[in-house]
Order: structure tokens, then sequence, then C-alpha cells
DNA sequence: ACTGGCACTCGAAACTCGGGAGTGCCAACC
DNA sequence: GGTTGGCACTCCCGAGTTTCGAGTGCCAGT
């Protein structure tokens, strides 16, 4: 009883997994030998299919059907059987093309949510790029009245954030142009992560008589540097649910309330997603039950080095994989493209 | 053959209505009777129902079946034989305290789109308050780099808009501050509609040598006023969709293709709503055919003489209207509230 | 004008049943 | 020993059939 499974037997694993995902239905010895030319004969795959059953690849709905990939299957075949599709040049271009249409960050994610959908038909999820990753491009702060102030961070990847201090005493104008200039000179360039220190050594810089309004800038700016609560996520192809088969209630339900709930999504596009890499996850490897039925495809995008975000798509487990992981990471790349140009 | 419908058919009529509301089956004569204390046996209710029929308002799915109610049927009932349920107090103080939770105008549109659907267990759709309906509160002009502006637009319902403004010289800073004040005396607390007027003045205040730079940065605000085509729109509760019934492929895929078209959203929720004024639009009388078998609840909100903004939900059209339309109109009043307060 | 009675209709659910795709096993074969 | 053809067995699926009952329309009676 030991997992040597011989080149054939992977061979038939294959051609099961590819026969299943095409048809949406059992596959049995016979049709295999018909559809994908083995050069054996149904007995012989049917013993195989008898190995892979007892090493917990396939498994039969009841006695006397077709086999069906159980998650173990999906997973070999994705790790082992099956190379990633390119797209061909056409679609790359088209892609490219899309995304290079758009005017600003919301307008990008946007138009990757409806990429990403159309391409894999799939369910799309799109993580905005997070502020803790990027870094400072310009702090702004301007009175709007003399006891209201609007503070405007802009980071790296273009994400506007805005807050509002308000003052007890009227400010002085002065004092916020010099602040204004400070902060820029201080935070301009810097990690957001890193910019808690430089802010800190600013404040340190004014008169003890201005510290109060300094500090109350400060600590709304460090809370916008800081504010992972802000995650923003898009989803898109919430049509394509419609393929998902029948069982309406037990498939596709939990993926909608999963969709509603952007802290699940989060979760499962996963945090240590880096750019290149792609994440697979299969039926009940997902970290919520209610997807036990559907997998996510994602990879990180951004910099090469280091992703800003992630993104990725959720579909049955009985999805084209090599597709779908050539498309997530096509966009994945044209993204961080246009992102590192703008 | 005149519509002269007497008072006890309309009972009849409410009474259909209302069982199947509750039961989503066809409601027969018998059972009519025995759950609604309709002082009247089967046999006159049978006769009533021939004349409904006859007229309109209700149908049979085949013969020899209960009847249901047409969209006319409907129609009928919310206009003349329902009153707008009021919610509980304690329902309206959970609104209102949920709402107040708010942190800034996008929390109160993610707020509220979370509560509509929660209330009615219907999709939710909210569109963000119109820029073209609010009036300017601020506007910032910020030197990025010496040939990179960054234009930011703060309106009376709190959005702010950002836009980046190239310029082929090196810009004066002087010149960007005494623009930045005149835009502002000029602009603030106009009316974003009427503001193109003023915008054209302030240009013709600058000597004609800054005028390209005045013009670019011009045309830019002018643009992000104008901006229909950004009329954002969030949509929650889409799990609810799985409540509509079996007919999955003709119910339901319509509803989420349309959920993904904000344009269709739009014309979903109308123009011409006004705040305190519910829109019902049952079955066919949407303005898209995917949308036969759902009615839209819709209202406007924000100040109580003009609307800044739409909102409403999307349900089967066997929906529980008196309820829905409570839940509607008790959110948009709150929401009104919300944002001017703020 | 309302009611009780009655014959009729027709969909939904239960039931039956044969066909067929698929399996496991075994003996034979290369 | 791995591969193959044959064979008996299983059991799902779909078509056809039957039954059941809620509901209707109509009519005569009050």
């Amino acid at each position: 009883m030991v997992c040597v499974l011989d080149e054939r037997k992977l061979d038939v694993l294959r051609a099961i997994v590819e026969d299943y995902v095409a048809t949406h239905e059992p596959v049995g010895s016979k049709t295999l030998v018909d559809r994908h030319n083995l050069g054996v004969s149904p007995a012989t795959v049917r013993n195989d299919m008898a190995a892979l059953e007892e090493e917990g690849y396939i498994t039969q709905p009841h006695t006397s059907a077709g086999r069906i990939p159980t998650d173990a299957g999906y997973r070999l075949f994705v790790d082992k059987l099956s190379t990633v599709k390119t797209l061909s040049p056409a679609e790359k271009k088209a892609i490219s093309s899309f995304l290079a249409g758009a005017v600003d960050l919301d307008d990008v994610v946007r138009r990757t949510v409806r990429l990403l959908a159309q391409i894999t038909r799939q369910v799309a999820i799109v993580q905005y790029p997070t502020l803790t990753r990027s870094s400072v491009r310009h702090v702004e702060v301007v009175t709007m009245t003399p006891r209201r102030l609007l503070l405007v961070l802009i980071t790296s990847a273009g994400r506007v954030e805005q807050r509002i201090v308000e003052t007890h005493n009227d400010v002085d104008e002065h004092l916020i142009a010099d602040l204004r200039s400070r902060l820029n000179t201080a935070l301009t360039g810097q990690r957001l992560t890193d910019a808690a220190t430089a802010l800190a050594s600013v404040t340190e810089t004014f008169a003890p008589s201005d510290r109060p309004l300094v500090a109350a800038i400060v600590t709304t700016l460090l809370e916008a540097f800081t504010d992972e609560g802000e995650q923003r996520i898009a989803v898109g192809g919430a049509a394509n649910l419609t393929r998902y088969g029948d069982d309406f209630e037990r498939n596709v339900k939990p993926v909608l309330e999963a969709l509603e709930e952007h802290v699940i999504l989060l979760k499962l596009l996963g945090e240590a997603t880096h750019p290149q890499t792609l994440t697979v996850r299969i039926g009940h490897e997902n970290p919520y039950e209610g997807l036990a039925t559907t997998s996510v495809v994602a990879t990180g995008y951004g910099s090469k080095s280091e992703a800003l975000a992630t993104l990725g798509i959720v579909g049955p487990t009985h999805m084209d994989y090599p597709s779908t992981m050539g498309a997530v990471r096509a966009v994945a790349r044209y993204v961080s493209q246009i992102l590192a140009d703008s």
C-alpha cells in the first residue's frame, strides 16, 4: 500500500479530471478510453481507477457510476499534472488595452474585476491596494473653517484618504503652512509602515504651545496610516454563479453569503500571497466551510518584489484550472504593470 | 363589462395577495375563507374570483388550480388596498443607532445597504449622493511635483473627488495660491450645476499669460463637476436571491446580471424619485425585461425638499409590499437625517 | 344575492419498470 | 506480471402509469 502511482495511473487521473471538468458528469472507463487516446483497454483503466480510488484521488457518487475527482485528486492535478495555460497574444493585447483605458485607481480596480470575471467566467475578487504596503506620495492639510481641518493623504498607489479634524481653538494659518511643509518633507516617500516614527519626530520640532493641535493632527494621520479596517474589496461576475449546477441551496447560497462578507473574502485571498505565485485552495482547503465545493485561485499584484494587494477568483472545484490560473496570472501581471506606470 | 369592483371583491383581492405573498402558492377559494375571515362562503368567493380574473387582476397557472395575482393585481393592491406599514419603535431605534455609527460618507452608504438588505430580506441598492445635486464645500489645489497638480473637490454631501492635472511648464506657486483662494471664494457654497458659470468668470480675472494653466485646471474641475459617469452604486444582500424559488435560470440569473450593470440599476431606481415619495415598479413595469418577475421599491433621500440620490430594493413581485415599503421609507428618512447632520 | 352540492379537470406525487452505463472479478493471453 | 475480453451484477435515470386531491364552474335552492 505504497503511494507509488506509475506514470499511466497519473495519465488516467489527468484524463478523468479533464473529462469531468469538461462534461460535469461522472466519467467511466469506456468513455475515457474513447475520448482520450490512452493506448490501453477499458479493463486496464478500471484497474488503475480502483487504485486511484484506493489512494483517495477519485470517488464514485454511488456504486456502479463513473468516477469524479476528489479534492485530493484536483490537488494532485494542479500540482503535478497540469501546466498553467498561457493566453494567446490576442487575449493579452485585449487585457492590456482594456486596463490601459482606466482613468484612476478606482477605475483600474473596477476594470480588473470585470476583466477577470469575463475571462475566467467565474466570480472575481480584487482587493484594493493596501495602504500599509505602499508609501506616502503627498500629505495635504486644508483649513475648511477656522476650526475644521481636512487632512488628505495620497499614497504611491494613487489611493486618497481624507480625514476631518475638529479643533477647539481657531487655528493659525501660518502654523498650518509650516506643519504642512514639515509633514511632507518628513513623510514623502516613506513607507506607511515606517511613517509612525517619522511622525513622532515631527511633533517634537514644534513649540509646546502648538503641541495639542499638532498632536491631534498627527494622531488622525496615524489612524489613516494604520487603518486596516478600510481594506476594500471589489467583487464581480456573480452572474457566473448560475452555472454552478442545480444544487442551488448548497452550492450557490454560501458563496453569495461569503461575497457579502468582505472579511471572509480577505481570508480567502490569503495574506501571504506573493506576486508571481499562484495560490490555489481547493474545496475543503478553504478556511470557510460554506465553500467546500468551491476553489479559490489567487495571486498578489503590485511591484515585482512585493504585493500591494491580492486578486483572484472563486469557482466550483470542477473548474478548468490551467486556463483559470493562466488568466489570473496574466491579469495580475498587467494590473501590476499599469499601477507601476501611473 | 364595467370596471366596477364592489368592496368585497377588493377584499378578496387583498386576501389573495396577502395569502399568496405568505405562502407562495396559488390560493383557492376554500383556503381563502378559512384563513381570512371573510364572512361569506367559498362559492361566493369563487364568483368574485371569476370577476377579478375577468378584469385581469388575478390568473390561474393552469386550469383548476388556485389563483395568483397578476402585475395589475399587485398594482391595485399597492395603490388602493394596502397601507405602508410603519416600523416598531425598536426597529426605528436600531436603524438610527446603526447608521449613526458611520464614520464617513462611504461608511454611511455601506451601512445603509446592509441595513436595507437585512430588514427587507431583499437585494438592496443604494446610489451614492450625486455630485450634481449637491454643492461645493471646498476646492483644494496641491502641487505634488512642479508639473503635477492635484485637485481635490469636497462636496456638501461629504464626497471627495480628486483629479490629477499635468502641466507643460513648471507652475508658479504664487499663482496656485492665488487661484486656490479665488476658486474657493467663487465656488464655495455654489450648487455644482451652477458652478460652470462661476468657473468661467474666474478664468477671466487672470492675466492672459496664465490662462493656459488656469484653463487646464478649470476644465478638469468642470469634468469633475459634471461627471455623471461617476455615479456610484452599492449593492448588497444578494444572498437573499436564494429565496426566489426554484426557477433559477429565469428568476435569479437576470437579476444577478442586472446587479452587475450599474447603468441598469440607475435606470431601475429611476431619476425622478423624490424623497418622501415611494416609487414601486411591479414586474413588467420595469424598464428591463430580465426583471419581469421582480419588483423595485425605491425612494429618494437627502434633504427634505430635494433628493441627493435614490435607494431601494429589488425583490420578487410576490413580496410583502407594506413591510418592504415601510422599511425603505424609514431607512431613507434616517439616512437623510444622518447626512443632514454631518 | 348568497350558498351547498356535484361533476369535472388537471397537476403533483408515488409507483413501476426496463434500459444502459458502469463496475468488479476472473480466466486467458502475451 | 501486466493486460485484456468476458460476464454477472448493481443501481441510477427517465418514461410511462396511476392515484389523489385541491380547485373550479355551474346550477338549483334558499
